[in-house]
DNA sequence: GTCTATATTTGGATAGAC
DNA sequence: GTCTATCCAAATATAGAC
């Protein structure tokens, strides 16, 4: 238990299987140059199989790249649910559910890079739902919690949980372009959500 | 002067020349169905002419693409800048500032559409920089006069510029998706945001 | 299960007539 | 400037041997 999880932990950085090699070779191919660099052909190659193989694992390229997308989702969920310890109040739980959310993400680049690429392409369409919104309803009842007690805004629970997810991406994407925040920095920008919830 | 800029009006809403609606006919098949789906027979196609005379205006079909985005960056520029009026405070100048960016984009929702796919396409490498930045001058000067006044929080100007914009796209996808902000919530978001720059 | 070879389709781009 | 016809390259997917 005590291993703590990283994003890409059930698509093993360093996959065994070839159907495990399949799918982090197209992460990373996809997260580096975009969706449309992962072909079949790169895919394969990186993977360091014949092209063909893939076919005996995927029914296409599209369930492969929908596979690792699957994977993502599931394995930030499980990041931040064990963070999911109660007693404090809304407000504190506020920022250390932020910060765990970064840090999940933060942990494997490359899988945030591909969920955000995905995201904006037309597989979105095949399966919809964004990394992120698993732990919505962790958000939602935070939220619940703190109104009551006035502590937050009495705005829609959608409004909020946008104030809440929007600057983790910016935040994160930033990161990819060399800008390394500091620790500082990050309970600044948590502090900062909190502050756009307070009442 | 009177008349108001609309993000798509320097390309068109309703295009006259062959060049103009190509570009419309690529952003709004982009918008729709993702960057993968503007393919030069689609374009083509929706635009009323044949493949080969795509070819007459633009060297190529990415070419078009990058076109199209710089024309969105700079509509958006304009939408803004014309609303930089000065003698307000800044923490009510930034509220302002975030309404009339939201009310830009939303003005042609599918503009705001191409520009996310494009930027986390591998065309972006091409083309760099988000279509609003080009008014992080404007929301950089209201960070320093409000500092200096004691009004923000002396934080990085990359920190605060994310926690300015982030909030906009996230709450524009959630209006293509059906949910359609009140002028009172619209309201409430950019006061949240100023409470998150708030010292 | 994996490889090699190949079939099939599609997309970007050009040539040449009008 | 536009259209039709066509070339070429690349990408998905399959067939069949090992």
């Amino acid at each position: 238990m005590g291993q703590r999880p990283t994003i890409c932990e059930p698509m093993l950085t360093t996959p065994t299987t070839t159907r495990d090699k399949l799918l982090r070779a197209a992460l990373e191919i996809a997260a580096r140059d975009g969706l449309e660099a992962a072909t079949t052909a790169a895919i394969a190659s990186a993977a360091g199989v014949a092209e063909g193989t893939l076919y005996r694992h995927f029914p296409s390229k599209d369930d492969l790249l929908i596979e690792v997308y699957r994977g993502i989702k599931r394995a930030v969920f499980e990041a931040i649910s064990d963070g999911e310890a109660g007693g404090e109040a809304p407000d504190a739980r506020l920022k250390r559910v932020w910060r765990k959310l970064y840090e999940a993400y933060r942990s494997d680049a490359e899988a945030f890079m591909f969920g955000q690429r995905f995201a904006e392409s037309s597989l979105s369409k095949r399966e919809g739902g964004a990394a992120h919104e698993q732990i919505a309803g962790a958000v939602s009842r935070l939220r619940a919690a703190g109104i009551e007690r006035g502590l937050f805004k009495d705005l829609p629970g959608d409004l909020l949980a946008n104030l809440f997810f929007a600057p983790v991406g910016h935040m994160l994407k930033t990161e990819l372009k060399g800008r390394r925040w500091t620790d500082a920095e990050l309970d600044a920008t948590a502090e900062a959500v909190l502050d756009s919830w307070r009442a």
